[in-house]
DNA sequence: GACCTCTGTTGCGTATGTTGCAACGACTGT
DNA sequence: ACAGTCGTTGCAACATACGCAACAGAGGTC
C-alpha cells in the first residue's frame, strides 16, 4: 500500500540477514541504489539500522528497544517467567513460551538448553501450527468451529516423515490434546528433536500461551520425554497461577 | 528524507507505548487518519504490527523476530552470557551488558534482579554516558583523543545531585577508570541505585562490552557496593575469555 | 426504535514526495 | 597514476502517497 514504507521494512529484513553494500541491498529490493540510501537515512535517524563502518550496515537500538517495550506487554511472559526458568534449570532443557497469532506460533520467550545440540529458535521466530507442540495446545484450546476453520485453513507443509499432513488427521490430533491437557510434537517439526507442551492460563481459565519443552532424541527417548510431562504441567500450573488462574474457575 | 518511512517510524514508536485509536495516532503524528490506516497496512502486512480486535494496535512480530535476529550477531552478547548468568544467579543482583553506540549506551542483555525494588531498564534501552557505570567503562576505553571529543560532545543532564555535570569532570572520572579497570555510578543516574561495572574484553584485549551490576542503596551500602567489585570483575574476566580474550595478550 | 457519535474504510483528483539517472568524490588495490 | 569500488548529491519527471469528503458499522443515549 505505501511503496516506500514498504521496500524500507523490505529492506530491514535484508540487513537482518547480514550486513551488506549498498547496491547489493538495492539489487534485493529491486530499486535503484541512491533510493536505498535514503530510505537507510531515515532508518539510521530513528536509530532502526546503525551504520557500521563503511559498507557495513545493522539493526540499530530502536529495534531492540520497541520490540522489548512490547515483549514486556505480554503479561504472560512475566507472570510465567520464574516457573519456566525454574523448569529450564531444573532440566536442562529447552523451554519456549509461545503465543498464537494470526495462523501461526510466534515464540515470546525463550530458555536456552544446556546440551549442546541446540535447536534452533529465537524470540519472535514464526513457526506452523499443524507440526509444533505449541501450535496444537494454542489451536486445541479454541472452540471446535474455530478449530476446523482454522484446520481447514492452514497449510500443511512436510517437514519430517511424522508431520501431520491433513485437516482430518489434526483435528483428531486436536481432539486428542484437549482431552489429555497437552500436546506431543514426535519429531514432526525437526528430524532430531520432539517436544511436549501445555497451556498456560489466565483468569477465567482461558489459554494466554503455551509452554513447551524440547529434546534432541538423542538424550531422551519418546518415552523418555513422555516421563517428563508431569513436571513441565507443574511448571505451566505454577505459571496459571501467577498469571490469575485459579483451580476451580472451570467446571467440566 | 523519506516522509512516509519518518511517519511510519514513528508510528511505531506511538503504538510501542500503547494501543490506541486511529485518530489518536494520526493527531499524534499531525497526519489525515486514512493516512494512518495506510501506514498500518503496510505496517501489518510485515507482522511490524497487528490489529488486536478492534481500536486496538500492538507490535507484531516482526519486530521481535529482526530484534532478536540482530541481538544475536552481538558475539559478545553469547559468549558473555553464561559468566553473567551465573553472577546474578549467585548475587541476586540485576546484571546488565552495555555497549556503545552513536553518543550513548545501549543495553544488550539484562539479568534481572530479585529484589523487590528493581531498576527500570529493558535490553534495547539507551542510556546516557556521563552518569552510568557502564558507560564510564566503555569511555574510559577509548584513546585519549577520542575521549576528549566525545566528553565536549555530548550533554550533562542532571539526573541526581551526584551526577557529573562538565567535561573536565568528566574526563577526571574517566581516568580513573582506566586506572581502577571499574568504574562506579554512586546514585547519579538514579537517586536510589548505585552500580559498578567493568570492561568485557575480546581477542586482541579491545573492549567489547561492559557489564554491570545495579544495586539499590537501601539494600547495600557504598562500602557494601564496593565489595562486590572483585565478584564482579571474576565474571566480567570468566566472560572476556569466553570471549577470546588471552591474560597476556596485552602489555600494559 | 430513531438519533447521534465515534471508529474504520473507500474512491478520487491533485500536489507532493519519491524515484532513477548521471555525474562526482572518496577510497582501495595494482 | 589508473581502474574499480562504493557512497553521495542535484535535478527533473513521474508516480505515489496524501487529504478530503462521504460511507458503513458499532455503541451509546434519550
Amino acid at each position: 500500500m505505501s511503496q516506500s514504507l514498504d521496500r524500507a521494512l523490505t529492506l530491514l529484513g535484508s540487513i537482518a540477514k547480514d550486513a551488506r553494500t549498498l547496491d547489493d541491498l538495492a539489487d534485493e529490493i529491486g530499486v535503484h541504489k541512491s533510493t536505498v540510501l535514503r530510505l537507510l537515512r531515515t532508518l539510521e535517524q530513528h536509530h532502526f539500522v546503525r551504520r557500521e563502518g563503511a559498507r557495513h550496515y545493522r539493526l540499530g537500538s530502536a529495534m531492540f528497544d520497541l520490540a522489548n517495550q512490547a515483549l514486556d506487554s505480554f503479561d504472560v511472559r512475566r507472570s510465567a517467567q520464574p516457573a519456566l526458568a525454574a523448569l529450564n534449570a531444573r532440566t536442562g532443557h529447552t523451554v519456549h513460551l509461545a503465543s498464537y497469532e494470526d495462523g501461526e506460533v510466534v515464540y515470546i520467550d525463550k530458555f536456552e538448553g544446556r546440551h549442546s545440540v541446540r535447536m534452533y529458535s529465537r524470540i519472535g521466530k514464526r513457526a506452523p501450527l499443524h507440526c509444533t507442540a505449541v501450535g496444537k495446545v494454542l489451536v486445541a484450546a479454541m472452540p471446535a468451529a474455530r478449530r476446523e476453520e482454522i484446520a481447514r485453513s492452514i497449510e500443511y507443509p512436510v517437514r519430517t516423515p511424522n508431520t501431520i499432513t491433513t485437516p482430518e488427521a489434526y483435528l483428531a490430533e486436536l481432539e486428542r490434546v484437549a482431552q489429555l491437557g497437552y500436546a506431543v510434537d514426535n519429531a514432526e517439526h525437526e528430524d532430531f528433536i520432539h517436544c511436549i507442551a501445555a497451556p498456560v492460563r489466565g483468569t477465567g481459565g482461558e489459554v494466554l500461551a503455551a509452554a513447551s519443552m524440547s529434546v534432541p532424541k538423542v538424550l531422551l527417548d519418546y518415552d523418555g520425554l513422555l516421563a517428563l510431562v508431569p513436571e513441565l504441567r507443574a511448571a505451566t500450573k505454577e505459571a496459571s497461577v501467577h498469571s490469575g488462574w485459579t483451580e476451580n474457575g472451570k467446571g467440566h
